[in-house]
DNA sequence: AGACTAAACGGACTGCGGTCCGGTTATATT
DNA sequence: AATATAACCGGACCGCAGTCCGTTTAGTCT
């Protein structure tokens, strides 16, 4: 009998939470596991649509789900890891836009004119989706460091070199990010009822006399 | 008998959560709550000095200070209330230093100035604080309504507006605001090992290209 | 087909923040 | 001093996220 019995694909590396990333599973995995998997996104969009992001418990997903509570955890890790699978698709979207989509968001257009333009793109992607981007923001260490948030702060940063700022792209890339946090702009818009338009008009101010001013 | 039987002091207005502002009660207190309260807060810096905020549980809490839980909750109104009154002394302070102090940081030195020196000193607030302040962030909801938050956000505004700033002043000082967040500063510093000095520094570049390039 | 093993499963369990309500106590009135 | 009452107190209780571990099942090897 052969001591080390080789398994084909199992699950990647680590320990838990296999990856919380897109739809199918990375490499193959047990059929009841996908089933599962399906079952849970698709309760759980149910139930976001029906109730909002923060009607989304896990006992009540495992329980319309029909399956237990463990397994919920066991597919997506957390709570948090659960509303990033289900925004992965949104996410993709956005980010092919402004990696590869036509200008001026996508390359082809003056780097100062992308700026202002992905601003515009992120703001109303925020007021789309930022319920549950807020609800996906996992244990406030890994926040930043989530891939899509990594990929959109080299792209602003990117931006800015294109743009001609030298001094500290890279941390002059999180202010301006923070402008656009999902936390911000929902509370901007829903408490004091700033305007979408008056949003982006004001980015492009902030932009345009970061990248001109120096 | 008196059927409108007159309480002098009585708590505050509304329902719940009296005042968790500053130290001593608004107005007159009965003796066992004020005890109860000073012994509370006693207990609460105790625990966060030993342990870090995030050990400080509502349950523990009560224990220590040998009171109820509920007496926790009455004093306090949840635990984001209790970290903003142990922060309150703090906060008075700074606040304190941008209103009323010596220049720069305080009145006297033309705008830009002020917003260069303001923002270094909160940089070095919140790398002290930071931690506190973020466990004080209460329902999201309200996180930016709160009243430091608002005088804060008014301050910005203001100097914006000193410095000649025209455009929406309001939101430019949102964003601003944005990139001094105790979330974005403290993992940049904790993750990234940005140095406080290129905090400030870069600071000293966004706000001076936002004044300038208009 | 039958046996074997790693993986998936599910629900009981923990610790947390927050609420509630019956019992207790401080203070004003007589 | 006795009484009345409003505020205070405490801990049982709830719903939640997340963990653990004994049980079941899918896929493989003979």
């Amino acid at each position: 009998m052969s001591l080390i019995p080789i398994r084909r694909g199992a699950q990647s590396g680590g320990g838990r939470a296999a990856e919380h990333g897109a739809g199918p599973a990375a490499e193959s995995e047990r059929r009841d596991a996908a089933r599962n998997r399906e079952l849970l996104l698709c309760a759980a969009r149910e139930i976001v649509e029906e109730s909002g992001a923060d009607a989304l418990t896990m006992d009540r997903l495992a329980q319309r789900a029909g399956v237990g509570k463990g397994t919920v955890f066991r597919r997506f890790g957390s709570r948090a890891g659960l509303m990033m699978a289900l925004l992965s698709g949104a996410e993709a979207e956005f980010q092919g836009r402004f990696m590869f989509g036509p200008p001026p968001v996508g390359p082809g257009a003056p780097p100062l004119d992308r700026l202002v333009a992905v601003g515009a793109a992120r703001i109303s992607w925020v007021l789309e989706f930022g319920e549950l981007a807020r609800a996906a923001d996992a244990s406030v260490y890994n926040r930043f460091d989530v891939p899509p948030a990594v990929l959109w702060h080299r792209h602003l940063e990117m931006l800015l070199r294109e743009a001609g700022v030298t001094a500290d792209p890279w941390l002059l890339a999180s202010f301006l990010g923070a402008a656009l946090e999902p936390e911000l702009l929902l509370h901007s818009v829903q408490v004091h009822g700033i305007s979408p338009d008056r949003l982006a008009q004001t980015w492009r101010e902030l932009v345009t006399r970061m990248v001109g001013g120096g």
